[in-house]
DNA sequence: ATTTTTACTATGTCAATCGTAGTACGGCTA
DNA sequence: TAGCCGTACTACGATTGACATAGTAAAAAT
């Protein structure tokens, strides 16, 4: 079965974890819980490269953290929110994305041209 | 102007070199011209980068080099050919990029989506 | 004759992910 | 109420790939 490897989505996990904080302030775990339902379990973020991402972000400016006032239940818990240059940031990475789909799909074969050795028309790139 | 960032092409220029080996056997310059005029200057390698990637790559067994004999003309090179284990690299690498685009773009907003700060609906996502 | 292009090699740094481990609280069950 | 599972992290070191910088050297262009 093919997962993905972390070398591929690496460059694309803040942009990840910032697309989530758009929608509202969150905390490690629920993101993470996210990440996998929204994806279908195609994509588990690791523990530690979702803290080290907030660390990272944080540090840039691009998420505020605040702790949740333990009213009633729950755990403490160490909330971000996105701000207002991590929303530029993450507009910029959308474009980049673009880009680089439009860059990397100049080297992927459609499926089913794999095994053909003849020369590579332009109609065999997708 | 945007460009395409080290950490997003990362676990893809081992693709894009192997795509370009399928063709025919080659060598650095002349991959690091294709993959310029390819992409139409939005993805320039950096040689260092190139060139490690032949190691890691022959070390793999992905690929195979041989020196051209040069008879003639132009200076002597390392030449690269894609092996059968680099084929099959290749096409896995290519079955990995539809997933990881897939699992992306559930993160990534179509332009126009960017100031909208109202819930976000399934629409919005490309 | 000198510069530019071609064609590399060597070395060390950096940043992000990851493996492993450990802490600690809350809720549920036996 | 003891123990376990799920939640919510932190710490640390290893690994990897990309990159900066530097240098070599032959061929081609000026």
């Amino acid at each position: 079965m093919i997962s993905i490897s972390s070398d591929v989505i690496r460059g694309y996990n803040d942009t990840i974890i910032l697309f989530l904080l758009l929608q509202h302030p969150s905390y490690g775990y629920e993101i993470s819980k996210q990440i996998k339902t929204l994806t279908e379990e195609k994509y588990i973020i690791k523990e530690t490269t979702l803290y080290s991402a907030f660390n990272r972000m944080e540090k840039n400016g691009y998420i505020e953290s605040f702790s949740s006032d333990q009213e009633g239940s729950g755990k403490r818990r160490t909330y971000y929110r996105i701000t207002n240059l991590g929303r530029q940031y993450y507009q910029s990475k959308c474009s980049e994305w673009n880009l680089t789909k439009e860059v990397i799909e100049h080297f992927i074969l459609k499926e089913g041209n794999y095994g053909n050795n003849q020369k590579l028309s332009r109609s065999n790139v997708c």
